[in-house]
DNA sequence: ACGAGATTGAGATGCAATATCATTCAGGGG
DNA sequence: CCCCTGAATGATATTGCATCTCAATCTCGT
């Protein structure tokens, strides 16, 4: 639970790519700097674009096959919000059991833990006949800042969507 | 809760698009026939396709915005399953409530309902400082068939997945 | 220094979804 | 009965994201 140092972030990506004879290059490096400097969720191309305006360099490709192996060693997750967007969270290192409340009008994502859910979503993966996994758990609902403001419904017809950012608590 | 019929529905439908001073052309009446004929959750293209097929017909123009309606109707409502996969469940109508879980590895979805597991997530919700909304919650798991025949991990890398359809709880 | 295999990156491609806009349609007023 | 206006349609272009392809480059062990 506690925050990893990013050296040690790096040391276990190294780790990983060489436990599958990868290399961990210099494009590999950053990728995996800029993903775990912060704890935001992110979208591919907005790594892209953080790439480019970085000093360091990579091209759409290596990042993308970047990502895929670092969901691959469990570093790095996808989750997914409405809307066919697709995005990555590296938060799991650190708090391997939280889930996500998003908002259904901002998009706004917190992340969150509850012992008694996760017993309670075993209970009903079991029953249904599945087996639970490591994967996170997804609850929606509308953020009461913006509900109140009078501004979500707005918004969603309006300015395109802008997250506001992760919350941890 | 009980089955509504076809008729119910086109019904429901022409009068939330006469309540907008919008017309209930033929062409929205097929795709909203195509719709709610079965219970199954669809893809957009899927349902082109579907349409395509059938003695019917309308552009996919016109099959988007018609989806756009009935969401806006509230008689159907996107789901999201990882992958930036966007889907399509007409299923609302008869359970309100009703959540899914997703097997991580075939995609598989089946729906259940919880009542126990509605009110810890309103509970969660308003700690987080957010308002309950009427929308799902989902859930992961992998499906223990496919799991005990051992050929997930296959079926991931290999084949295109397929969705089997949705079973009802 | 050499060679096998990994890695990269530029561009092509695929695919879903949206935007554009000329044409068609429906129905109310004259 | 015709005209007019706004709604609706559909062919097409465009966008956005992700993946694929493949030649050139790099690394490392020998």
């Amino acid at each position: 639970m506690d925050q990893p140092s990013l050296k040690a972030v790096l040391g276990q990506a190294q780790a990983f790519f060489a436990s599958k004879g990868l290399r961990f290059t210099k494009q590999r490096e950053a990728v995996t700097t800029l993903i775990f400097r912060t704890h935001e969720h992110f979208r591919p191309e907005e790594l892209c674009e953080r790439l480019r305006k970085s000093d360091s360099s990579a091209s759409r490709a290596t990042i993308y096959r970047t990502i895929l192996h670092l969901v691959e060693s469990g570093m790095l997750r996808e989750i997914s919000l409405g809307g066919g967007e697709r995005l990555y969270d590296p938060n799991f290192l650190q708090s391997p059991h939280h889930n996500h409340l998003i908002c259904v009008d901002c998009r706004e994502i917190v992340e969150f833990e509850d012992p008694n859910l996760d017993i309670m979503q075993n209970c009903i993966t079991r029953r249904m006949g599945f087996s639970p996994t490591e994967k996170a758990l997804r609850i929606e609902g509308r953020c009461d800042r913006l509900r109140l403001l009078g501004t979500c419904k707005n918004m969603k017809s309006g300015k395109p969507k802008k997250r506001i950012g992760s919350k941890r608590v």
